[in-house]
DNA sequence: AGGCAGTAGTTCAGATTTGAACCAGCACTC
DNA sequence: GAGTGCTGGTTCAAATCTGAACTACTGCCT
């Protein structure tokens, strides 16, 4: 415990502006998508993650760790979209203690309405400032984390 | 809006792998944080921030926007450290209305005590992961959404 | 001085998140 | 085919976050 091995300056650079840019970033799409829509950003990736799946549906746990929320945020949000008419619960067929979360008609046409705003948004302040190379090299750095993160 | 530009596989990609990595990282550091502490992260940005501050102390609006949350929550939180003695309040001599955050001793030796392990972690998941190069390309990118985010 | 717009913090209600406890169904063993 | 351990989801209580009032003080402007 006695040699911790600090950031440097570079580092903690780094790290801090990670941290803040994220969390910025993250209140900037809340805030989009509240006026825009009345949606959270959870319940957004939620219907996108659907709409991109085959049938448009998707098993809740399958769900909720692409989306990286715990399973009972999951269960909560999909409440909320379900009265909202976006989405609706099936049992699934194939294992009767699965859940099948499936986007409704009234979901598809929610994103495509939505989406063009919230993409704007991702595209003004992170992708459009960033060159290609900046963009790969970022991705490739992230996906290294990301994979040690997911085990 | 008929015309939106949407995002190519590897932009898709690189916001995905960003938003994905920074919510898992945000999990596993709050894990780590309680595991040791049972300090939430923003807690702990607060005290590492007033640790570098000058004085060990900042104002609350300062502060919150340091840390990136509202000032609502800045309000809860530190009431949260004074309770446990790690933070105290003082009003702000130069301006009547203001409150200055004042890092106490105890909030001193318990950052030292908390920070190596919270290092680590940063550094295991995420800063010892990428090349130096990779290092300044990122925070260079962060810093320019950062800059944007901050108007 | 007196008034007034703007800033600093707090309070409050409402929404959301999390982990722990829980129930049910699957899958594997003996 | 009963027993056992695991997995999938939900429920629950507690903690936290946010934006919208609200109060108090500052800094100008006249």
């Amino acid at each position: 415990m006695t040699d911790t091995a600090w950031l440097d300056e570079t580092e903690m650079a780094a790290w801090r502006a990670f941290l803040s840019t994220s969390h910025l970033l993250e209140r900037r799409i809340e805030e989009q998508l509240k006026a825009a829509a009345g949606l959270t950003h959870p319940q957004y990736e939620v219907l996108a993650r659907l709409a991109d799946a085959p049938d448009r549906q998707m098993r809740m746990t399958e769900l909720a760790k692409g989306v990286v929320v715990s399973k009972s945020a999951l269960t909560y949000q999909i409440g909320q979209l379900e009265k909202a008419g976006l989405v609706e619960r099936t049992t699934c067929p194939s294992d009767e203690r699965g859940v099948l979360a499936v986007l409704t008609d009234a979901g598809v046409r929610c994103l495509e309405r939505v989406a063009p705003g919230h993409v704007e948004v991702v595209r003004a302040y992170l992708i459009d400032r960033m060159t290609r190379g900046e963009l790969e090299t970022m991705t490739a750095a992230m996906r290294k984390t990301e994979q040690a993160l997911r085990q």
